[in-house]
DNA sequence: ACAGTGACAACAT
DNA sequence: TATGTTGCCACTG
């Protein structure tokens, strides 16, 4: 069901190390869609909806280009991506801000980008 | 074909 | 710093 720009985002997601993280406009920029950073929060939103198989793709290590997480959880509930993201070493504030300088991945270069979309991952 | 929908981002107040 | 506004994009009924 996904559309091939739903699997390009997440070959580059599956590629973010633990403990790193980066963001949605990144990562589209990364594909060379350097306006659909909208786009890539709508194809990990849709994790959710897909197979078990594709469950793999740590969506918890992107957030907005403000460092901070987009999630939004009901009150006085814990915000499920922050406790991922402590879990694997990342740092996140109480306001859920995280320090890009510390924190950011490095991403991908198009070298990189282009041998991992031919190969489909 | 087309309007509606977001886990965005940059700018303007 | 905190909202609001506007442009964007892929996907969906």
């Amino acid at each position: 069901m996904a559309a091939n720009f739903y699997e390009q985002v997440y070959a580059v997601v599956r590629r973010i190390p633990p403990g790193k993280v980066t963001s949605y406009g990144r990562v589209a920029q990364m594909l060379g869609r350097p306006r659909a950073a909208r786009a890539v929060g709508y194809a990990l939103s849709a994790l959710k909806d897909v197979e078990p198989s594709q469950r793999d793709v740590p969506w918890q290590r992107v957030i907005n280009s403000q460092g901070r997480i987009s999630i939004v959880s009901r009150d006085n509930t814990p915000n499920y991506q922050a406790d991922l993201l402590r879990a694997e070493g990342v740092a996140v504030s109480d306001n859920l801000k995280i320090n890009l300088e510390q924190f950011l991945w490095e991403g991908l270069h198009w070298v990189e980008i282009d041998d991992i979309l031919r190969s489909n991952q």
